[in-house]
RNA sequence: GCCCGGGUGGUGGAACUGGUAGACACGCAGGACUUAAAAUCCUGUGAUCAUUGCGAUCGUGCGGGUUCGAUUCCCGCCCCGGGUACCA
């Protein structure tokens, strides 16, 4: 009999769900350690092979930390609220929660085929209220809290209370950047009304007026994370600046700490790299320059301080709240008006042609603070509005982007930084002496830096700073699907629900649309008010639930906390994360957010939610494609159809075998195939290929569903890691599937002998040879390393040798199949449970231990190897292959051998690594 | 433009700290078994030349360098993938 994977899954799977087998309880005896998948959200279109792969990684690993002796913690839930279900439900009227609840459904039966070990007694839904209660509580201490900028964390709003009491505000830095100073006295004597308002600027939830990036067909806001060129990042719609009343997050203060303690953990360079980037920190100073003939000043943000000798020219942003103020009579009409353009033209347009230089000149002057000379003040839309101070000095002969506009609208050009021929381009590097610079001259940019600011400094025109690129996040938006923001406006100010009333959960609405007078859906709800005020209708974002889940998975039930203090204590964080790398500056840029922000209130003590993580590649489609002769029902095979006139038609890949088409699959696929005629090769079918997004238009999706159904979820599991590195993006091809699904049958046939036409147990009791056992060894050597350092690819090859190995051994002895089960258990979980109750075991081979591999049998016994000798040639020399180092020594002793071997000459050097020679020089 | 990552047979990919390049698998070719097919097993499979046996030469995107020895390290260039975009 050959392996029936369809009978040994199932009865698989039923054993580890009536026995529990998957539950993990806390357990202070042993080691504990978290492997955390990216939770899906659960989409109407079910799993696609390429959902699973970073699953498959992860189960395969924390099977392997279980059988290692740790406390495996291995959970799955869902990322439930977002808004296709919402789509849908605008669309039919139908609750997003029904959509939602079936579709779930169908994603936990498909990850029960595949057989992964997780641990369900812990899901979590983020769109349920008892989920989304703990994220409404969240949100309401990120309100309750502010940013101590001496302490250099969140603290309780009420210690800033106090602190306004005693001092007023005077020596604290507000981080909304306003300047309204105020006293104790002066504090005291305010309403309770702009009391509030002062501590709205910082809290770390806030409402305020600002730009925000408003899609008008999602109809919602959208944070900076969610918008990628111009366009949202779900659907691609087109995304426009507004200001509006937004609730945001004060991301910001926690800056310096989210790219500070990138530093401590075990993530890919590359993501790394993108928060960097996305942070984007960068240091110089602020200097102010006075308005000649007026009392206003620009202020500038420069990283280059040392170079403010070539300064020739001021540029403000379009939107700088100065330009109205300074420009002059005779050019203020030129000068509206390009203010009023810039301010209209979207996102999109000012991105699509960052090539076209405009400006205008404001008919103002700025004072240069050093030399007293008198520089033109323009405006530019190359300068940004919302970074830094909106408006820079421009240093043409060192900045590429001042010097295209001093070319454009010949500004001089004055050089300072000697090191590139500023005729041609703008020499921008940090790199040369400083010239034309009065007190900086001769100095290296660094040191001229460091000497500008002082300079600065002391003149009292500004000071040294740093800039961060990251913006707050925008917390509201316009949809239904999401978790209420439990705020309730008394007299326009915004407080927030009691605790005990949490959560304030979603109110039934008529429709899932915005209300006539635009605003969100939860405005059609009757009634929905607290205390009679009336609730926030704005709804948090998709980021909001899966900015903590890795902390509820500790203790998924509480109801009386987000989590137990024993469960925080115990599983701290998470040991290692496998998810996609799209998530790199938004996902996981909020959860490292939260995650600080919760230590900084004491609720948890580790200031990273994850050591180490590991982002799966994605997986493509490979599509294929018949080719039918024009104006007729006949279909030429890929190598053939240059012969001929033809149109491609994406053929669904399931019908497709090895690049084959199935002809009969093919006539039954569409009536209008019914009698289609073929022009074959071969008596075959090919059909051409290519790689392309895997979607259901392109009819390239495979299921696996499909792919358990004829191979089994083992060779599923065991192809998909064999596909490749796991990091590595790589096109879907089912063609090679077979290899592992012969190497599953041959495993098995190890198990059993033929007896006539019946197949009978075979296991032997026989004590195993040397050369079995150093199958074995090297098996678990290897597999042990490959699995700790990730690499799933090679550790299957592994057992694919290893499997031939013992059939050409015929080896079929239980004290070897006993240990490799084991360690195949990870990958093909079913058939090894299957192996093991046949090698005699009651207990589910999870119990088992993963087996040490002992250096011994490891040692080769070849008498001759190959040397290469200058690098080159090689010789047979008569040594053992591994040696001690006494051997070694020996082995130089018997150099003459060496000497003889080599006609004569005798060797110069001789090249041992690992104990073995390598290489001879003569 | 800038910042990361990567270029190895017909294909997916191995080669861990510089030490026999191409493991393993697919595909292909030939053979065994079979009435036949499927399944299974065996042999071959980087290129070129030689195949009467041992073989020989070239070969990890291109050009150079370091080294007894380079897919691996260094310099320059080309190409592909990802991120980012006037961030002063």
């Amino acid at each position: 009999m050959e392996y029936n994977f369809k009978t040994v899954e199932k009865k698989w799977q039923k054993f580890w769900k009536e026995n529990n087998s998957n539950h993990t309880v806390i357990d202070q005896s042993k080691p504990k350690f978290y492997v955390l998948d990216m939770f899906p959200y659960p989409s109407g279109a079910g799993l696609h092979v390429g959902h699973p792969l970073g699953y498959i990684a992860s189960d395969i690993y924390a099977r392997y930390k279980k059988l290692c002796g740790y406390n495996v913690l291995h959970p799955m839930g869902f990322d439930s609220f977002g808004l296709p279900a919402e789509q849908y439900a605008i669309q039919t009227g139908q609750h997003p929660a029904i959509t939602t609840e079936e579709n779930i459904k169908r994603y936990r039966e498909q990850l029960d085929n595949i057989g992964f070990s997780f641990d369900w007694d812990r899901e979590v839904r983020t769109s349920d209220p008892e989920y989304y209660k703990w994220t409404q509580w969240i949100f309401i201490r990120l309100f309750d809290s502010w940013y101590n900028r001496l302490t250099n964390k969140a603290e309780p709003i009420e210690t800033l209370i106090s602190h306004f009491r005693n001092h007023g505000n005077v020596d604290a830095d507000i981080p909304s950047g306003e300047a309204d100073y105020f006293s104790s006295e002066e504090w005291l004597d305010f309403s309770e009304k702009r009391q509030q308002e002062i501590l709205l600027k910082y809290r770390l939830a806030y409402i305020s007026e600002a730009t925000v990036n408003w899609c008008p067909i999602l109809g919602t806001v959208l944070a900076n994370e969610e918008v990628k060129d111009g366009v949202s990042e779900r659907g691609g719609y087109p995304v426009e600046k507004k200001k509006m009343k937004q609730w945001s997050l004060r991301i910001s203060e926690y800056a310096q700490r989210l790219l500070d303690d990138l530093e401590g953990i075990d993530w890919s360079d590359s993501l790394k790299e993108q928060q960097r980037n996305w942070i984007g920190r960068s240091e110089g100073a602020e200097v102010n320059f006075k308005v000649h003939g007026t009392d206003f000043a620009i202020e500038v943000f420069t990283t280059r301080p040392d170079t403010i000798f070539g300064a020739t020219f001021m540029t403000l942003a379009p939107e700088h709240e100065l330009v109205e103020m300074i420009v002059t009579p005779e050019y203020r009409n030129e000068v509206m008006n390009y203010v009023f353009e810039a301010k209209n033209r979207s996102e999109r347009e000012r991105m699509a042609d960052v090539k076209r230089i405009t400006g205008n000149f404001t008919g103002a002057y700025a004072i240069h603070p050093f030399t007293n000379e008198k520089i033109p003040v323009w405006i530019g839309d190359y300068v940004l509005a919302g970074y830094g101070t909106g408006a820079v000095m421009s240093v043409p002969a060192h900045d590429s982007r001042d010097y295209a506009f001093a070319r454009h609208f010949k500004i001089p050009i004055q050089e300072v930084v000697r090191g590139g021929n500023i005729d041609v381009e703008s020499y921008d590097a940090k790199d040369g002496k400083l010239i034309n610079s009065d007190f900086l001259n001769g100095l290296s940019v660094k040191d001229a830096i460091k000497k500008a600011i002082d300079a600065i400094e002391k003149k009292g025109i500004g000071k040294g700073k740093i800039n961060f690129r990251i913006r707050d996040a925008v917390f509201g938006r316009q949809r239904y699907w999401g978790e209420p923001i439990p705020v309730y406006y008394k007299d326009g100010l915004p407080f927030t629900v009691d605790e005990k009333d949490l959560p304030v959960v979603l109110p039934e609405v008529d429709k899932y649309l915005p209300t006539e007078d635009g605003e969100p859906p939860l405005a059609r709800a009757k009634d929905f008010s607290y205390k009679g005020f009336p609730l926030e209708t704005t709804t948090m974002p998709g980021w909001a639930g899966s900015s903590w889940y890795f902390l509820r998975y500790m203790d998924a039930k509480n109801q009386n906390q987000f989590a137990s203090s024993q469960a925080l204590d115990y599983w701290k964080d998470v040991d290692l994360y496998i998810g996609g790398a799209e998530h790199a500056t938004g996902h996981l840029l909020y959860v490292r957010f939260w995650t600080k922000f919760l230590k900084d209130l004491g609720f948890i003590h580790i200031d990273e939610p994850a050591k180490k993580l590991i982002n799966q590649g994605m997986i493509q489609g490979r599509s294929g494609f018949v080719f039918r002769k024009k104006d007729s029902n006949v279909f030429i095979s890929n190598g053939l159809k240059n012969n001929y006139e033809t149109t491609a038609i994406h053929v669904d890949i399931n019908i497709v075998e090895n690049d084959i088409l199935n002809i009969n699959a093919f006539k039954n696929w569409r009536e209008e195939y019914k009698n289609a005629e073929f022009v074959l090769e071969d008596g075959k079918y090919f059909c051409g290929t290519e790689v392309e997004k895997m979607s259901k238009s392109k009819w390239n999706v495979v299921s696996p569903d499909d792919m358990i159904d004829k191979y089994g979820a083992d060779c599923l599991r065991l192809y998909e890691m064999f596909l490749g590195p796991l990091e590595l993006s790589k096109p879907w091809n089912t063609n090679g599937i077979t290899g592992t699904s012969n190497f599953i049958r041959k495993l098995w046939r190890l198990f059993h002998k033929q007896n006539g036409a019946e197949s009978v147990i075979s296991i032997s009791n026989e004590s195993p040879t040397k050369d079995e056992l150093k199958v074995l060894h090297k098996t678990i050597k290897k597999v042990k390393e490959d699995i700790e350092r990730f690499s799933f690819n090679t550790s299957v090859s592994t057992f694919m040798i290893c499997v031939n190995e013992l059939t050409d051994l015929k080896c079929n002895k239980h004290a070897i199949l006993e240990p490799l089960t084991i360690i195949l258990s990870p990958y093909a979980p079913h058939i090894a449970e299957e192996l093991w109750q046949m090698l005699g075991h009651a207990d589910s081979i999870t119990k088992a231990v993963f087996p040490e591999f002992n250096e011994e049998y490891l040692i080769e016994s070849a008498f001759t190897y190959p040397v290469s000798v200058n690098g080159r040639t090689k010789i047979n020399l008569p040594l053992p292959l591994s040696l001690s180092k006494e051997d070694i020594e020996t082995s130089l002793l018997k150099m003459d051998e060496v000497t003889k071997l080599l006609n004569g000459q005798s060797p110069k050097k001789i090249i041992v690594v690992h104990g073995r020679i390598i290489n001879i020089v003569i």
